[in-house]
DNA sequence: GCGACAG
DNA sequence: ATCTTGTCGC
């Protein structure tokens, strides 16, 4: 085996996002989706990766799944994995989606009808430099509709952490209030949400795979009790033992 | 040289 | 991602 130089590393990562990305559906495919109420959705999914101390190769794959409206959970996942793939800013999915499709995967196996309807994915979906994060990755490569759920800003396509940024935080007075990100093309990237009345800093919204960005940002609302969505924040939960 | 850098 | 407890305030 041999390793590539950085470089050609990540060209060959970039056309492979090029290529995946055509296959991105950015719009409502379910009928639940279409309910105000959002009837008809029964499980929530959340992943993440976790580490520990100072050890970047080690991590935790955690799948958890939550029932709707409840946010009570359903299943739980935890596998201590091992990355072979470097952290490069615009290609964290290289690195964890082949994990999270496995954690995927074993639901299926086991208890597909455990499977979740959509998943929250810790991270950027199209809100993303060529418009293909971690959430569209995971959502192409699993036929799953998913939503990204970045907690910092990435600077992307015009789109900056500025004075004009600074007090269009400031202007949301509530939960579920929010703001579009957009490209200086024109196009609506993703969305900065206010994810509950308590939290100030906001939770950065994109579409991952077969959802609008309308109904990702409701959904995503409707599962925050605190800052960070019910299915993302209870992944940190989960028994590692 | 300085800033930016999802996780 | 993680290193890191308490503390002040609502």
């Amino acid at each position: 085996m041999s390793i590539l130089p950085q470089e050609e590393l990540v060209k060959k990562w970039e056309s492979e996002q090029a290529s995946l990305r055509q296959q991105v559906v950015e719009e409502d495919t379910e009928d639940w989706q279409r309910c105000p109420d959002f009837t008809g959705l029964e499980r929530v999914g959340g992943v993440d990766l976790s580490f520990i101390k100072g050890d970047d190769v080690n991590a935790c794959a955690q799948l958890v799944v939550l029932s709707y409206p409840d946010l009570e959970l359903l299943y739980e996942d935890s596998q201590m994995v091992t990355l072979t793939a470097p952290y490069i800013s615009g290609f964290l999915a290289f690195r964890e989606t082949p994990y999270l499709l496995e954690a995927l995967q074993r639901l299926e196996t086991t208890q597909p009808s455990l499977l979740p309807q959509v998943v929250l994915v810790d991270g950027n979906g199209l809100f993303h430099y060529r418009e293909f994060g971690l959430a569209c990755h995971l959502g192409v490569l699993s036929g799953l509709p998913c939503i990204g759920v970045a907690k910092n800003l990435l600077q992307v396509q015009g789109v900056e952490k500025n004075e004009k940024h600074q007090s269009q935080i400031a202007s949301l007075q509530k939960g579920g209030e929010s703001f579009p990100l957009t490209s200086d093309s024109g196009k609506v990237l993703g969305k900065a949400l206010r994810s509950s009345d308590s939290s100030t800093k906001p939770v950065y919204v994109s579409v991952g795979h077969k959802i609008s960005l309308d109904t990702a940002l409701r959904l995503t609302h409707s599962c925050c009790r605190y800052r960070v969505p019910e299915p993302i924040r209870q992944c940190w939960e989960v028994d590692t033992s």
